[in-house]
DNA sequence: GGTTTTTTGCAATGTTGTTGCAAAAAACAA
DNA sequence: TTGTTTTTTGCAACAACATTGCAAAAAACC
């Protein structure tokens, strides 16, 4: 199994208790998490700053992606097919329970194939789905 | 054709020069708008607030809709099938051109059925295509 | 160990969004 | 049309969120 130093290494990142215990949280959770949920449980032991900086990082060298929201917050999940740098395939379906509004990654709905106008190129696709999860039924 | 005057009438709001002003951004722009634009075009006629006014009194009555992006910023397009109030039926798929950064709704690409793991229950799915658009091709 | 490079924390600053309230404008009714 | 009621606007203040420069601290390198 992966450690968190072994991912940051891989990544060409020096390894600091931050980003060792910030990948911990991701690593932990099964959701993706917003910058607030990250602050929150961290906030003793950093600064806002360096959280801020840590998932820019994070993004920029494919270890986590982000995932956007109609509510004008963005929510940070781990890249499980390994992305390379600035090259994320995060193609699955994301899932939002509008009930406890946990947003969870639907690794195994990839998102379906869409036929775009004539003249359109595709790189990505992201799709965000909203309703009741498992959890809430 | 309808003029903006009947687009706010029809939605039961005041007629006003910022409503009609910002309603008309929309209806001569082809893609979604994001606030700052907006801001930007009429800085010199209205205050900052009134625009933040104007665009959630529109997205309350389904005159507009919110497009989720990644860049923790939201952007707004007009409805094009009549939505109702606070019930919007935006299943159309947005697109982001990477090399013009213009964001179209592509109203007649509908999003695409997802099956989804057992016991979710779907009430709305939003899909961002990223690519080149037939303008930059 | 010492040296270089990277990361962090702090402070200051910028950006974005919200709220209360009085003045102005629009809608309404005679 | 005019006067009255209702809605909208602008201002100011504020709160939350995000970014930047720089010196100190920590990690990487040898």
């Amino acid at each position: 199994m992966k450690t968190q130093p072994d991912i940051l290494k891989q990544s060409g990142l020096s390894i600091t208790e931050s980003r060792k215990k910030i990948l911990d949280l991701f690593l932990l959770s099964d959701g993706a998490l917003a910058h607030a949920d990250i602050e929150k449980s961290t906030a003793s032991s950093f600064d806002r700053v360096t959280v801020y900086r840590t998932l820019q990082t994070f993004v920029e060298k494919g270890i986590i992606h982000q995932i956007p929201t109609t509510d004008n917050s963005i929510l940070y999940a781990l890249c499980k097919h390994n992305c390379e740098q600035g090259h994320h395939h995060d193609d699955h379906v994301h899932f939002i329970c509008s009930n406890c509004d946990k947003t969870i990654c639907l690794d195994d709905v990839t998102v379906p194939e869409v036929k775009l106008p004539k003249n359109f190129t595709k790189q990505q696709a992201a799709m965000v789905v909203t309703g009741v999860c498992e959890d809430c039924k």
